[in-house]
DNA sequence: GAATATTAGTTGGTTTTGTAACTAACAAGG
DNA sequence: CCTTGTTAGTTACAAAACCAACTAATATTC
């Protein structure tokens, strides 16, 4: 077995990575899921409809890199929450324009708010260069710039 | 709705995290799933025990923060393909000695020499200090440092 | 040392995800 | 127009994850 190594499971990107963002999604979960019983990717689609605004199922995709049938379920699950309306499109009745209610605008405001608390608890350890730099490289290896 | 704000969803670190977390781990699975039929659950034990030696369930519960029925499964997978092998401890009979068989450290080795390459990888775009700043602050959010 | 509590690991039932096939609407070519 | 192909979104079924209850061994307490 190769033990006396200088390369370190723990080191491994993919592993820190998943533990990181386990660890921080798993913390962050109290806040959508004991409050509003929404599960993590009803809260994705509904922080994207809130900050970005009303767009299409599709748009919701290709912004978060949810698959459909997932982005599908949460839209049909926020419906029923009446956290959203859908109104099918003119142009192309295969669409349907996704829209906050009042009542999902008010959940949004309110996550939205403890993301930001959140963000600033996670990186308060750190120095806002370091934060920078982190920032910069998960969103490259994310490959979201694109967006 | 909030949209004229400077924080950003794309900046939210458990977001963030996701996206590179999953992007990465999906991208290194087709050494663990199309070559051995491995699960990632399956991988990740096979490489605690191939890193770090044999040891119990427990043992790779405390370490990789993985429950301890994926880790049992995990196991009985790991067992049927004869990639490992278990030995009642007889200082405490409930507990399992796991222990890689030489075919199961053979493809350890395979995936940890892949696992080592596909780091050099990720972080090749990246300056040798902003590598070790991510790494150093992934593993104090992940809480690695305690292990 | 018998009763109770705790621990390592497993199993069963439910929820969630992933995959592939599907429907309905549109687009292009003839 | 009318086949053929493509796209937005849904649904059905299978795989995997989650949670709670379970078994068997050990520890504790009286």
């Amino acid at each position: 077995m190769v033990k006396n190594d200088d390369f370190d499971l723990r080191d491994f990107l993919p592993y820190l990575l998943t533990q990181a963002a386990e660890r921080s999604s798993l913390a962050f979960q109290r806040h959508y899921k004991e409050r509003y019983g929404m599960l993590r990717t009803e809260w994705r689609v509904l922080l994207h409809l809130g900050r970005y605004g009303a767009m299409t199922a599709k748009e919701i995709c290709r912004r978060s890199h949810i698959h459909k049938t997932k982005v599908s379920r949460a839209v049909a699950a926020l419906e029923k929450k009446r956290y959203l309306s859908r109104s099918v499109m003119d142009a192309d009745r295969r669409q349907e324009l996704l829209n906050l209610t009042a009542s999902g605008d008010g959940v949004f405001r309110d996550l939205y708010q403890e993301a930001r608390r959140f963000d600033e608890a996670l990186t308060a350890p750190f120095s806002d260069e370091d934060v920078a730099v982190l920032r910069r490289m998960l969103a490259r290896m994310a490959d979201l710039d694109q967006v």
